[in-house]
DNA sequence: AAATAGAAAACTGTTGACAGTTTATTGCTG
DNA sequence: CAGCAATAAACTGTCAACAGTTTTCTATTT
C-alpha cells in the first residue's frame, strides 16, 4: 500500500527475495515494523505486488541477518533484544573492534592517509555541537578502520552485531552522544594506528566500545530509577 | 535415493526444511556434497520425497551458516575455502576463543569443577596415543568452555567458524594431531581458568588457536613444496 | 457473568505448474 | 575439422492453490 508506484521494477540483476529484503531490513531498522510484531505474508505479499514465496524467502534471509525468528507453524517474528542481550553484544563488539583496530595498525602507510584529517573534522563537528555531521564522519571513520582490517568476515560479524543491537527498544540510543569524549577515544585508536602499535590500538578500540557499553548501562540504570519512581 | 526407508517422518516438531537442513548439512560436512557442486533443487526434490521449496528453504538456511551461497538464476553452491579464507578464520577464532576463555576464568568455582579431570583424561588419551579418544575429548573440553563463557552468541559464532573451516578440500586436517604439545597448552589455558586469571587465560586460548594455524601454515607449505616438486 | 467447548477464520507449510534464464546440443559454415 | 549460430534441454525464480495448524469468535452451560 505504501509506494506501489515504485513498483520494484528494477530486477534483472537481483531476484525479487533479496530486493523485498532490503526493503523489509529497512523498515524494521526504521522501526516501521516494531519488534516483536509477526510478519504476515499474505499482507506483505498483497503490499508489494508478489506472491508469498519471495515474501518467505526474505524472511529467511532477514533470519540470517539475525533481525527475525522463525517459529513453527506460527511464522516470522522481529526478533527482540533485551538490555542483558545488548551487554552481550557490546562485549563481542568490544573484542572485535580492538581486533580490527589492532589490524589496521599493520596496515600500510598509504592505507592510514587521511586518518589524521577524518579526526579533525570530527573534532570540529563536536566543538560546534554538530550531532548530525559527528554522527556521519562517526560511520565514516569505522567503516574505514574495518577496510584496513582488511577481514570481510571480521567486517561482516561487526556489521550484523550492530544491526542486532539497533533491535533494542529505542530508548535515547543517542541521547547523549558525548561528542568530546568519544573522540578522545577514536584520537587514541588513531594515534596507535599511525604509530603501527598493535596491542595499543587493540585495547583502545575495545575500550571505545567499552565505553559506549558503559553509557548504556548508566542510561538502563537511570531509566530503571525512573520506571520505579513512577510505579511508586 | 540414499535413505529412502526412513522417510523423515519425525515431523510435527520441526518443519521440513529443518529437517532436510540437517540432512543435508550432514552431507557437506562429511564430504558427501562436494565443496563448489551446485545444489540441483529437483534432484534432492526427488532424494527427500518432497516438493522443491523445502529444499529451497533448506538451502537458505544452509546459507545462513555460511556453507552455501546464492548465485542468481545459477542456483546455491556449496561454498569453498581456500588456504587465505582459512587464515581468516583461524584469527577471528583465536581472538574469539582468546575471549571465551577469559570469560570462562569468572566463572563460579562449581561451573570450573571437573576441568582437571577432563585434562588428566586427555594426558592419557594423549599417552596412549588414542587420537580418536583424543579428539572426542577435546570436543568436549571446548564444549565445556563455551558453556563456562556463557554467551550463545560467542559459542555460535566460533561453531560457524569451525563449520565454515571444514570446507576447506581436506588435506590431512587431523593428520599430525600433536596430542602432547596440543594438551600441554590446554594445560595452560585450564591452569589460568581455575586460578581465576582471566588475561592470562585469554592469552592461552588465543596462543591454542594460533598454534593450530601456525601447523596448518607448515603443512600448507609443505604441500605447497610437494607439488611444486611433482610439477618439475 | 465467567468459563468452557465447539465452530469459523486466518495463517503457515507444502505442493505442482508456469515463465524466463542459463547451459548443453545440434547443425551449419568456413 | 574447428568455430559459431540456432535450437533444445535443464534448471531456477515465481505463482496460485491445497492441507493442516493456530487463533479468534460464538454459543452454551453453570
Amino acid at each position: 500500500m505504501s509506494q506501489s508506484d515504485d513498483p520494484l521494477e528494477l530486477r534483472r540483476s537481483a531476484t525479487l527475495s533479496t530486493l523485498i529484503a532490503d526493503r523489509m531490513e529497512g523498515s524494521i531498522l526504521s522501526g516501521g515494523i516494531p519488534a516483536g510484531s509477526r510478519i504476515n505474508e499474505a499482507v506483505l505479499a498483497k503490499e508489494y505486488g508478489v506472491s508469498r514465496g519471495p515474501i518467505r524467502e526474505a524472511a529467511r534471509l532477514l533470519a540470517s541477518r539475525g533481525l527475525v525468528e522463525f517459529i513453527v507453524n506460527k511464522g516470522a517474528f522481529v526478533r527482540e533484544i533485551d538490555a542483558n542481550e545488548m551487554v552481550e553484544i557490546y562485549e563481542l563488539r568490544a573484542v572485535l573492534t580492538g581486533f580490527a583496530c589492532g589490524r589496521a595498525a599493520r596496515a600500510s602507510a598509504e592505507d592510514k592517509e587521511g586518518l589524521e584529517d577524518m579526526l579533525a573534522e570530527m573534532d570540529e563537528a563536536a566543538g560546534e555541537a554538530d550531532a548530525d555531521r559527528y554522527f556521519e564522519l562517526n560511520l565514516a571513520l569505522h567503516d574505514r578502520l574495518n577496510e584496513m582490517a582488511d577481514s570481510d568476515r571480521l567486517t561482516e560479524m561487526l556489521a550484523g552485531l550492530i544491526r542486532e543491537m539497533s533491535l533494542f527498544r529505542r530508548v535515547s540510543l543517542a541521547s547523549h552522544p558525548d561528542m568530546e569524549r568519544s573522540n578522545i577515544e577514536h584520537r587514541k585508536i588513531v594515534d596507535a594506528i599511525l604509530a603501527g602499535d598493535a596491542e595499543t590500538a587493540r585495547k583502545a578500540g575495545e575500550a571505545h566500545v567499552r565505553a559506549g557499553m558503559a553509557r548504556f548501562r548508566e542510561a538502563m540504570q537511570e531509566a530503571e530509577q525512573e520506571a520505579l519512581k513512577n510505579a511508586k
